[in-house]
DNA sequence: TCTGGGGTCCTAGGACCC
DNA sequence: TCTGGGGTCCTAGGACCC
């Protein structure tokens, strides 16, 4: 296989959701900011650049952020103001090429190999680009350009804030060669322990190394391993439009505070499944596989299984029933922290046509609640046992997610 | 006063069928 | 009477990404 050389373009945008709220109140800006959520057991999502200079971090919870940083202002996060901006953010590369592939809520791969009869260079549609989010949004990116994804990934990595790295053919074995391994997209802390054990940590290392003995050690990620370390890449930017349907459907929720009662836990779980439900059906989705998971007061402790049932469901109650069902299988050994309810083994069709009154009457009632969510977000309607409970109060905005993606059914309920 | 939430892909073992 | 191998589906768990 031997095309012609391609020219990625990988954005990333700086400190998306402080930067988007430093953007929206004026007040905020120049200020140590992080974004958290409402929920009592919150971390933090995101930090201003002020604030990550005291050493704030992703993944704080709000006492140890301010130990270091006491000045440092808490926002709540909004995820809808955050996909709105990507969503126009996107709209504006789409004007330099077809070819963009959304990779997360803040971050995007383009391919503008063949852009480049219209403009001069990739640096200036790099250049471009930043001018109009700085302009129309107030927010800077780091940008990285190499002949493939793997690269440009690196690239945008290299400066930042407001950064341009550009990674050249000719230079990549030069630019490589110290790059830790663990920078590499794909190889995450035990991967990159793993391979401190063979006494390789940089990727010039990596790429030397013997593809053989990776691959008996890795098995098929050792392959990928060597080509990684060696900057090879042959995976196209697939537009968000081509991308393969969703897979599975779940949510999860860390509570409030750790549970043991039955009647407790059913309650989350009918709000989970309902969470579930609503989103199978929004999309058309229908389900044969039900995963009920638990995380359990220690945190490192999992507990949970999953059933595979002899049909599709997508009703919310349906979904509650099987997990209550693997419930019931499970011996509970302590509290609980946090449930999750997922539904996957799925199945896209739209106009399944319900065979018995009784699966109509549901059908019905399912979707004039869908209609009413629809329009006022979060859980406005739902089912009786969760009226009054403290679980409706906040109206799953819990739900906050930096890797969270803008288009089709990645959405989360927010409109 | 610890530690969020949404996903994807891969592996390995067992059941079952032909 | 004796014992192969391929394919598919399922569960569980781990690693990774944002």
């Amino acid at each position: 296989m031997n095309s012609s050389p391609r020219i990625i373009l990988h954005l990333d945008m700086n400190a998306f959701f402080a930067s988007v709220e430093q953007q929206h109140n004026p007040e905020l800006r120049g200020k140590p900011i992080a974004v958290v959520g409402s929920a009592k057991r919150t971390v933090i999502t995101t930090s201003s650049y002020e604030a990550r200079a005291f050493g704030v971090k992703t993944g704080m919870n709000s006492w140890q952020a301010k130990q270091v940083c006491p000045e440092l202002i808490f926002v709540v996060g909004d995820n809808r103001k955050y996909s709105h901006t990507s969503k126009e953010i996107v709209k504006l590369m789409k004007q330099f090429t077809p070819m963009v592939e959304v990779f997360s809520i803040d971050e995007a791969f383009l391919d503008i190999t063949g852009s480049m009869k219209l403009y001069d260079s990739p640096e200036n549609i790099a250049y471009l680009l930043k001018a109009q989010i700085r302009h129309h949004f107030g927010i800077t990116c780091s940008i990285g350009i190499a002949p493939n994804k793997l690269l440009a990934k690196l690239a945008s990595d290299m400066q930042k804030p407001d950064g341009l790295t550009v990674i050249k053919t000719d230079e990549i074995e030069r630019r490589l060669e110290r790059i830790p391994a663990k920078d590499l997209c794909g190889v995450g802390n035990k991967t990159a322990r793993q391979l401190s054990l063979l006494g390789i940590t940089t990727c010039g290392e990596l790429g030397r190394f013997p593809t053989a003995i990776l691959k008996k050690k890795f098995g098929i990620i050792g392959e990928r391993l060597s080509l990684m370390g060696r900057g090879i890449d042959d995976s196209p930017v697939t537009p968000s439009e081509e991308a393969d349907e969703v897979k599975t459907v779940g949510h999860s929720m860390t509570l409030e505070r750790d549970i043991e009662e039955r009647q407790e836990i059913l309650k989350f779980l009918l709000q989970l499944s309902e969470m579930v439900g609503q989103r199978a059906r929004r999309y058309s989705v229908w389900g044969k596989t039900v995963t009920l998971s638990i995380r359990y007061a220690d945190f490192d402790t999992w507990a949970g299984k999953q059933v595979t049932l002899t049909r599709y469901i997508n009703q919310s109650d349906d979904i509650y029933k099987s997990a209550v069902s693997i419930l019931d299988t499970l011996v509970l050994t302590q509290p609980i922290r946090l449930l999750g309810v997922r539904l996957s083994n799925l199945r896209y069709e739209s106009n399944q046509l319900p065979l018995f009154a009784e699966e109509r009457k549901k059908l019905l009632l399912a979707s004039a609640m869908d209609s009413v969510n629809d329009r006022y977000g979060g859980f406005t309607v739902t089912y009786g046992s969760l009226l009054d409970s403290e679980s409706s109060k906040d109206k799953g905005s819990h739900v906050i997610s930096p890797a969270w993606r803008p288009e089709g059914i990645r959405n989360i309920d927010v409109k």
